[in-house]
This record gives C-alpha cells, sequence and structure tokens, in this order.
DNA sequence: CTATCCTGATTAAACGTTTAAGCAGGGTCC
DNA sequence: GGACCCTGCTTAAACGTTTAATCAGGATAG
C-alpha cells in the first residue's frame, strides 16, 4: 500500500466536479487555458479531498524525479554532518529530496553508489570525491565539491585562501616555526590548505610538514604523533589542516603538560561540533557550507531545467560553474603569541599559573 | 532528459526479439511461465542493449518506490554519521534507496519532513525523534530508534544497560565519588544511560549529575563546567554520557593541569570518531549501529512485505518488534584507577578556572 | 452574413512497467 | 477419440500524471 494514499487522484477531483482530468491537470499546474472560476473550484476541491500528487506518475510522464543524489566518500567523516545538512536544506528549498549513497571509502564502490542512484533515477547529483578520485562521465548533471584545484565542475571552499588566511594570522602573532598537519598528502583539499598556510606565513617562516597517515604506518593507528619533541625543538604552532588532527594535537601536547595558547598554539580546519567546546576553544577555519551547498544545488537545477531539450552531452557541461566560496577565520582561544610564560624545554606537568 | 536513458526498455528488447513485453518482464522477473531458453535469450539481449529497468515506472504500477525515508533531528549531531551510515547500508543491502529528511531541530519541520517524505512515496521510514518527541501515526511503516523506554516501535541500543557496565567498569577501579555528564534531562537516551550507570556503580558510589545545558544557561555555551573544582572536591570519575561532553571534560581538566587518567577517569558514550585520537584515548560505550539499522531496516522490510494485502492500520503496527542491542565497553587511556600517581587536593587553585 | 479567431474545455496518447486473463496447441487420461 | 489440463506465450488494462491535438461555440472582423 502506497504511503499517503488519501484515495484521491485527478480523477476523483475531475469526476467531483463532472470535468476531465486533464483540465485539472492544467488547472493545478496553471499551464493550459482554464477559466479563473474552474481553477478555484478545483483548488478548493483538492484541498478537500486532501489530494497529494503522484510524485511517482509525475516523474515516468515528465522523466524528472526531483531527486538529487548525495555521494559522499565517506560519510562517517565528521565533515559530513555539516554537508548532508547544507545540501539537504538547499534541495528541500529548490524542491527535491535528497537520496543519499556512501562510498564507503573504497573507489569501486562509488562508481557503484553512482550507479544505484542513476538507476533510481535522480535528476543530478552532488559528489563530494574520494581523495584523488576524478569522476567519469556520468548520464546526468554533476557537481562536484571538493577543491577548485580539482579538475571538473567544482565548487568549493577557497581552501587555499582559508589556509593563506590561517597563515597570516598565526604569523602576526610572532610564530616563526610552525608544523603543519595533515592526515594524507593525496588529499586535494588539504594540499590547497597547506599550499596557503605556507604562503600565509611568509618566507621567513620554517615550516615543516607532518603526515599523520606516515606516521601511523610505522607507529599504527591512534599512535602518539611525537609532538611534545616538536615542541622541544622550537615549533610554537601546530597548524592542522582539520579539526579532527588539531584535537588530536592539542590533547597529546596537553597531556604532557604543554600549555594552549601560552606556550604553542594550535588551530584547525572546519570548525567541528566539538571546536568551540574543548578547553582552550580551537581556532579554526570554518566554510560556508550553506552557500556552497547553495551553489551546487543551483547549478545542478540550472543544468536539469536546462537539459529539457538539449542533448545530455552538453547538458552535464552545463554546470561548471567552477565556484569558490571564501572561508571565515573562526578565532578562539587555542591561539595565541608563543612562549609568552614559559620555555617549553622545562615543562614539567605543573598545575599552576594559569592565565587566560 | 532521465538519467541513464540507454534508450532501451522492455519494448526494444520484446521488438528484437519478437516476443511481447510482457515476456520481457516475466522472463526477467522470473514470475509468469516463460520457457527456460527464452529466459536464457532476453537476459542476454537485455544485456547486450544495456538495460535497465525504470523503477520510476515499476513503482506507479506497483506503488511501492523502494525507497526509505531517514528522519533525523538534526544532521549536524556528531552520532548522526554512524546512524546514517548504518542505515544507508542496510537499506542498500535490502534493495532500498535512502532519501534523508532533516528536520532542524524544530518539532514542527519534524511533521513537515515527514510529510515531505511521504509526497515522495516512501515505503517506509527510520526516525530518530527529537527529543521527547512521540512520532504520530504515519501513513506508512515506521522504525523509531531512540531508546526502550521510548513508546512505540522502538529498536535501539540498551542504553540503561550500556550506563551499569560503564557503572561497573568504574566502580571495579575503586572510584566512590563520580560526576555524572549529561547534556539536558530532556533527553530519554541520556537518561537511560544515567540510570543504568547509577545502577552500575552500585549504592555505596557517592554520585552527583551535571546536565550541561542548565549550566550553561547560567554563564553562557561554550563555558567551562567548573569540573577542576569537582575535582578538587573529592569527584575522581567524569562519566559523561556522550563522547562531546566527554571531551570538554577532558580537555577542561586536562587544561588545569589535573591527569587523566593518573588522577581522575573520564569516559564517554558512542565511541565518536575522535575518541581513539585524543591523548589519552577516551574509554566509551559503544553501540553495535549496523545491529541496529539491520533490526530497523529488517522491521520496515517486513512491514512493508505484509503490508501488501492488508489494511494499512495494521500493516503500520507491525513494525513493532520492540529491541535492544547490548552495548560494548571499549577500555581505552581515559579510565583507570584513581589517585595512584598523585592528589588532587593538592592541585593548587588555578587563576581562570575556579573562580569563574 | 460568412469567415476567422479566441476561449475553455475535452480526448487520447504516452511514459515503462506489472499482471490478470485469455488463447493455441500438444500431451494425458479414461 | 473426445474431454481435459498444462505449457508458453500474447493481449490488454492499469498505475496517475502531462500534453499535444482537437473541438464546440461565441465574439469579432470584413
Amino acid at each position: 500500500m502506497k504511503a499517503v494514499r488519501t484515495g484521491s487522484n485527478m480523477s476523483a477531483i475531475a469526476a467531483a466536479l463532472g470535468v476531465s482530468a486533464a483540465t485539472v491537470s492544467n488547472a493545478l499546474s496553471g499551464k493550459g487555458r482554464v477559466s479563473p472560476e474552474l481553477v478555484e473550484k478545483v483548488r478548493a476541491k483538492a484541498a478537500e479531498l486532501g489530494y497529494v500528487p503522484s510524485l511517482t506518475a509525475r516523474a515516468l510522464r515528465t522523466g524528472r524525479t526531483g531527486v538529487l543524489g548525495l555521494v559522499l566518500p565517506d560519510i562517517a567523516n565528521p565533515l559530513f554532518p555539516q554537508i548532508a545538512q547544507a545540501i539537504e536544506n538547499a534541495a528541500s528549498n529548490a524542491g527535491f529530496g535528497v537520496l543519499i549513497a556512501d562510498s564507503r571509502g573504497d573507489i569501486g564502490q562509488q562508481t557503484e553508489a553512482i550507479n544505484r542512484l542513476l538507476e533510481r533515477g535522480v535528476d543530478g547529483m552532488v559528489i563530494v570525491p574520494r581523495r584523488g578520485t576524478r569522476i567519469a562521465d556520468v548520464g546526468c548533471p554533476v557537481a562536484v565539491i571538493d577543491t577548485p584545484s580539482t579538475p571538473g565542475n567544482t565548487v568549493s571552499a577557497d581552501h587555499w585562501d582559508g589556509g593563506a588566511q590561517m597563515g597570516r594570522h598565526l604569523a602576526a602573532f610572532g610564530h616563526r616555526k610552525v608544523l603543519l598537519i595533515g592526515t594524507g598528502s593525496s588529499s586535494n583539499v588539504q594540499n590547497d590548505r597547506i599550499g596557503g598556510l605556507k604562503a600565509g606565513l611568509g618566507a621567513e617562516v620554517e615550516c615543516e610538514t607532518l603526515w599523520i597517515e606516515k606516521v601511523e604506518a610505522l607507529s599504527g593507528k591512534g599512535c602518539p604523533l611525537g609532538l611534545v619533541a616538536k615542541a622541544r625543538a622550537g615549533f610554537t604552532a601546530f597548524a592542522a589542516v582539520s579539526d579532527l588532527s588539531a584535537l588530536r594535537a592539542l590533547t597529546e601536547l596537553q597531556r604532557a603538560g604543554i600549555r594552549v595558547p601560552e606556550m604553542v598554539s594550535v588551530t584547525g580546519f572546519d570548525d567541528l561540533v566539538w571546536s568551540p567546546v574543548v578547553t582552550p576553544a580551537l581556532t579554526t577555519m570554518r566554510m560556508d557550507m550553506a552557500q556552497i551547498a547553495d551553489l551546487a544545488v543551483a547549478a545542478l537545477t540550472g543544468a536539469i531545467e536546462a537539459a529539457g531539450g538539449i542533448e545530455p552531452e552538453t547538458a552535464e557541461k552545463v554546470s561548471s560553474a567552477r565556484d569558490r566560496v571564501p572561508m571565515q577565520l573562526i578565532v578562539r582561544q587555542s591561539s595565541g603569541v608563543p612562549n609568552s610564560h614559559a620555555q617549553t624545554s622545562t615543562i614539567k606537568p605543573t598545575a599552576g599559573e594559569l592565565t587566560r
């Protein structure tokens, strides 16, 4: 039994009013030629009968399902909630539903997920690609959310500029030796951010990049990153390229008695849920997900609209508005002037001298 | 132009083989009476033409869309990725697509979201209700994921037992004064966990419950929770009812120089992404989301299956298998014997935290 | 007064499936 | 050898829309 079956369809309304179903359709859609008073009567009757149009039938007839697919590399990703929420919101405002598909990391599953969506007849899809993946031609309009460095129809935050902003922020505090922390070098997003970070810090700042995947490959998952040694070696700022890594850094340093931000600064990216509530609250870089989602969905709906008469081939290219939206620096407590209270080299887990 | 339009439908296959479309349908579905060799020929031709059945047309004919709705109280919730991923996986294994709907916290939007899904013709929906919400009768099978305390057709983790396990874990370490930390008392899940916690700790352990919403109502969002004072007052364990709160506690204590787990223990719930990678890694309680999702989806598909001939009224009740799946204790580094290395009482008052 | 046009409706086909009902032919049973 | 059943297929209707084509009738123009 189908959902929401109130038993009323267009024919019911038509019968009740003694007109034809086509007229009802025209009246409700405002397309054909129907007298104003009849339109009103149809509307009233529809409301009275609790008429709900069958989107399925409409989809069959028009070839449009009104559904967008959302392909995610790994739903477990902590950034995902923001993306999904923003896309769902934008899509729903545009009158579209959102079908999700998780590619669970695997790249093979990614194409499989895309196919599942295609079979379900989505009108378009937004894809957050698995790292380093290029999206081959799909049979429908596609918007990719990744980084501007990715070839293809992309809309994304301006990760590079975000990195640059953060770099300038740290440089302004006087940091001269900063450790850049990323997960893995295969991510376009992270590479962009790191590139921006270096540029923002400027030439006179000494930088080193630590890839977590590399140290975990040696010492096992979840192992210490050796940041305490780095701090002792003179690094005064730890700029992670994701809040997850920043949190990891923060707790590792704190645990060793290194005070943040008095002794060293720690910054992240993405403004994930916990960032405002940890102590000290994380200085981070936020993307305007709402805007990104709006752009992606707008590109999609535009392409879908345009695809009405045109070849599928050209339709796909229409969505290629390549947009980058600025990131916003969120300054909180985890960044500051380096070494303001103590030398990291003599650190012991004392509980004193805490200044806010 | 519809997606994946290879231009081949059943009629194309039928025409190519000189048979009727109905026969093709029967051959592919294995339903009617078709000779084995013809079945084979049809299969071959279908493959050759790259035939993809139109789920839309099928939905129109059968009244089943093959889509499940997933209603979430707030996608931004950090637990959401786990849920969504598990549901998507289970649904996709069962041959269903998943349409998401975010109710953005608001309860009005929750019913609106449900309606959107109904209009799209979902065959069933799994709802993670907004705190304290009861789900009214919907027009389709529904599975609720919340807590066994919630009235209705519920499948969930056994939050109470999870709390009890954690309580026993802490009691076994010798903790005798523990602070229970929750977000707000309106959450069924959190109440269950706290109840279990108290039971697991036993009567001789002194307990106090701290609701974050209450202290934030006074001191503002993201404010310190005053845990340092609690530690000084003799609390040796901080059992949060969510990893987010646990993280907040951990960083707040660490920041003040209180060592975890040497001086006090901190535990959480849900095993969120960051829990294994912070220092010290969080001892927490994990739900078997995969199993929960499987149960929910199984209940749904069962109800959908059964709804074939029956009244919608009864159909809805079919999904009422009320299941609770056990939680699993994940022991990591943040819990241990209290005061093993130092006395919290000798910690000097810190300028910031205490006087706040 | 007739030819034409516009209005407000109707009719019918189409989208791609599923499925009940029907039908021809060959085999079986008595 | 006729009644009957089983097999393998076809026909046709149906799901609920949209939309092109058609049509009756009144107004307008020449």
